[in-house]
DNA sequence: GTAAAGGCTCACGTCGGTGTCAAGGTCAAG
DNA sequence: CTTGACCTTGACACCGACGTGAGCCTTTAC
């Protein structure tokens, strides 16, 4: 699959496919003429880091955490310490999310 | 109050305090010789503007926000308007989170 | 054979909130 | 008078996830 496929088929933009690989997200073949070739299983890997980025976690995260998400791996301890981590983050968002709707609260109160 | 002790006392620095006020999201007076001069309240509103930049509005969102913010407005549709504004924001992170925190729950159990 | 469509690699532009440096004005203390 | 602390504006630098365009090559369709 070349990369105007998977783009169509996924959604995300040519360029955004070339950035993914630029940041070690997404590995390639190439062609004879250099044309980027997609395995089949990159359409998956790049829901998943579509569904990450929407998460609010960013390349360098994303780049730990797939090889760890995708099947069994031998690393168990950077495994742990990319849960950690995704917990964090998952706190953080909690907090700003909290945050928020306290202000959204108080303004809702103040309109009365 | 000048910038330096505004700055001392929130923990904003010093540029920040001048780009909110770029950003029309502080107001001061000048003193003869061209230093700001902050009113007492400015301390509760570089609070705001802080707890709203840590919940994920940018400043254009502050700026409409702020003045619905302080004290009883003629404008009440401007504040609905922001209220819905608010509440999308807030419904946002709220998906994020639930996006992340499943992304979490399928990592970890995959780690078993 | 030719044009359109798609591919490639630079490489700069964008947005938002700050850091940081440059070049200078002001003011109190020694 | 000088030093140093504090203030001013202006402007360039940064990150992150791309958009966009230039300039060129390859494949596909007619």
């Amino acid at each position: 699959m070349r990369i105007g496929q998977l783009s169509a088929m996924t959604g995300v933009s040519r360029r955004a496919l070339r950035y993914y690989e630029e940041q070690g997200l997404l590995v390639t073949r190439r062609s004879a003429n250099g044309y980027r070739e997609y395995a089949e299983d990159a359409l998956l890997v790049v829901r998943q880091i579509t569904a990450l980025l929407d998460s609010g976690l960013n390349s360098d995260a994303i780049r730990r955490f797939l090889p760890c998400a995708r099947g069994p791996q031998p690393e168990f301890e950077m495994c742990d310490e990319l849960r950690a981590h995704l917990q964090r983050r998952r706190d953080e968002l909690s907090n700003q999310l909290h945050r928020l709707s306290e202000q959204v609260g108080r303004l809702a109160a103040h309109l009365e």
